[in-house]
RNA sequence: GGCCUUAUGGUCAAGGGGUUAAGACGCCACCCUCUCAAGGUGGAAUCACGAGUUCGAAUCUCGUUAAGGCUACCA
């Protein structure tokens, strides 16, 4: 029999990033075994109904690559996909139970609890014919409600939980159609994946509790239930230790939101399918085909795991270092907008830099917009590793300054101009770029080194920081003229 | 509260009676090096607790604890 699992989110109009696994999971099993993935939109709760918000779906989708084979946009022989559209089928079928007395008519107001705190009251469970004929004819809002059975247990058995058995006393009579005619999702799932022909049924465990009721209502029309595949819960770390169903507060939770931070869709698709599964080898880095070859229900973990933000990172980074130049420019150049003009407009050999020093797009600003400031404080010339204080290092820029001034300010150039002087004064190599860099920068951490720093600078901005370095380092060293007498005495 | 589920380093996790308890991220150190990255090498760090079964338990059983989920006319 043909595979077909099926990915049915509800149109929230964000993808969480535990949906995304989810669907991720279901397409991979899908084609691992040559089977079908359907999309079918739950929006059975109009109350939340969202604009837009199936684009979104159909976007993630497209970008993660997850291409499904039936759905609303694309169609398919058990259409329609969109469970609104299909509000007269589980009508029917709702019907069909109320007939064969597994559900019942329910005409009881909406906030109708019982004390507890257990569930419905089963007020309505046995009402006679007649009132519920009087009640139908009075025109009562109603509702449709299971009938679960009062005593037995129910069991089921998932895929990866194992067998699970419940007693009937702890379930309650859920409504399988509301006041407004629609199904809940708790009916329409049932239906649905029947008439689509589902086999796996692929989705959260928050769902484990109620799949017994699921499997009583597969019972109860004599249907044959999908096998299911319950998916552990991705977890976020809470500021105080705990942890808890990751959202907004850990950090970026959609998929949109992680792409504008600057994350690359394969990395993103790459680390979740590691969250919850693995592949029983040391392979870590997967592309899509890769993990619908290895992908394996063996390998999926039951117990829940910690987004890791950091590691999304470093996948991020193993994917940035593999794009080609031409991509990285591509893809990187929408983060340099806020960037100083000048790196700007040398995108080009600046972004060579950024690619192996970033995790994420985002961090292109925060690695290049120091070099606007130009601040100088000339205790950043003192390196002991160089042998240098602010004496030899203004010895060094003053005599390197005319070479620089007449140099051509092309990378190889300058890099090869400065590493001819050091061989030619018998210096190490460092003891010359080290005070060139700082002199132009104003800093000691840079994303180059000193040839970088000033071919991206240019050849006017750097005489310019180059003189200013060289005065400052001037005055310093006059005015603690004492001070600078002791290492004048050692030499 | 009731029911269900889970429990190996900080994180993802392998291992399902005998292992020096893999690997990856992160962290630390060293190498490379004009700084930062990248890359290379190495290191610290784990079986929640208590009983039981067994010659032997991270692994099997029971209990405890902790965490998560469900208990909606949300999905």
């Amino acid at each position: 029999m043909e595979v077909r699992t099926r990915f049915a989110p509800s149109p929230t109009g964000y993808m969480h990033i535990g949906n995304l696994r989810t669907a991720l999971f279901a397409y991979l099993f899908a084609k691992h075994n040559g089977g079908k993935f359907i999309l079918r939109i739950e929006d059975t709760d109009q109350k939340r109904y969202v604009e837009g918000a199936t684009k979104v779906i159909y976007d993630t989708l497209k970008i993660a690559n997850l291409k499904h084979d039936e759905g609303p946009d694309v169609g398919g022989e058990y259409g329609p996909y969109v469970q609104s559209e299909r509000k007269e089928i589980y009508a029917k079928y709702a019907h069909m139970l109320l007939e064969s007395g597994h559900a019942y008519y329910c005409f009881c107001d909406e906030d109708e609890k019982e004390e507890q705190g257990f569930g419905y009251n089963r007020h309505c469970r046995n009402l006679s014919l007649e009132e519920i004929q009087k009640n139908l004819d009075e025109k009562k809002p109603y509702v449709i409600r299971q009938k679960v059975p009062l005593t037995g247990t129910t069991t089921f058995h998932d895929e990866v939980y194992g067998t699970i058995t419940v007693e009937n006393d702890s379930l309650d009579d859920q409504v399988l159609l509301k006041r407004d005619g629609m199904p809940t999702y708790n009916f329409a799932n049932v239906v649905d994946d029947h008439l689509m022909n589902i086999t796996h049924v692929i989705r959260g465990k928050e769902y484990i509790s109620s799949t017994p009721k699921y499997q009583l209502l597969y019972e109860a029309f004599g249907w044959q239930p999908p096998k299911t595949i319950h998916l552990s819960t991705i977890m976020g770390r809470n500021e105080d230790g705990s942890v808890s169903k990751l959202s907004k507060r850990h950090g970026s939770v959609s998929f949109n939101n992680l792409l504008e931070e600057g994350y690359l869709s394969e990395a993103i698709v790459n680390y979740i399918s590691l969250l919850g599964w693995n592949p029983k080898s040391e392979q870590e880095l997967f592309s899509l085909d890769e993990l619908i070859q290895h992908f394996d229900i063996d390998g999926i973990v039951k117990s829940d795991a910690i987004f890791d933000y950091k590691k999304l990172d470093w996948f991020n980074a193993q994917y940035i270092q593999k794009l080609d130049h031409k991509s990285f420019v591509e893809k990187s150049l929408p983060y340099t907008k806020n960037l100083p003009k000048f790196i700007q407009q040398k995108w080009e050999f600046a972004s060579t830099l950024a690619q192996s020093r970033i995790n994420k797009f985002s961090d292109i600003q925060p690695l290049f917009e120091f070099l606007d400031n130009f601040k100088i404080d000339t205790n950043l010339f003192e390196n002991k590793k160089n042998k240098l204080d602010k004496q030899t290092s203004l010895d060094i820029l003053k005599d390197m300054f005319p070479l620089l001034a007449s140099a051509d300010f092309e990378v190889e150039k300058l890099n090869h101009l400065l590493a001819k002087y050091a061989t030619d004064h018998e210096m190490k190599i460092g003891k010359l770029m080290w005070p060139v860099r700082i002199a132009v920068t104003a800093n000691t951490v840079t994303p180059g080194g000193a040839g970088e720093m000033l071919y991206l600078l240019g050849k006017e901005e750097s005489i310019l920081r180059l003189k200013a370095s060289i005065q400052r380092l001037t005055r310093s060293r006059r005015k603690p003229r004492i001070n600078t007498d002791e290492t004048k005495a050692g030499k």
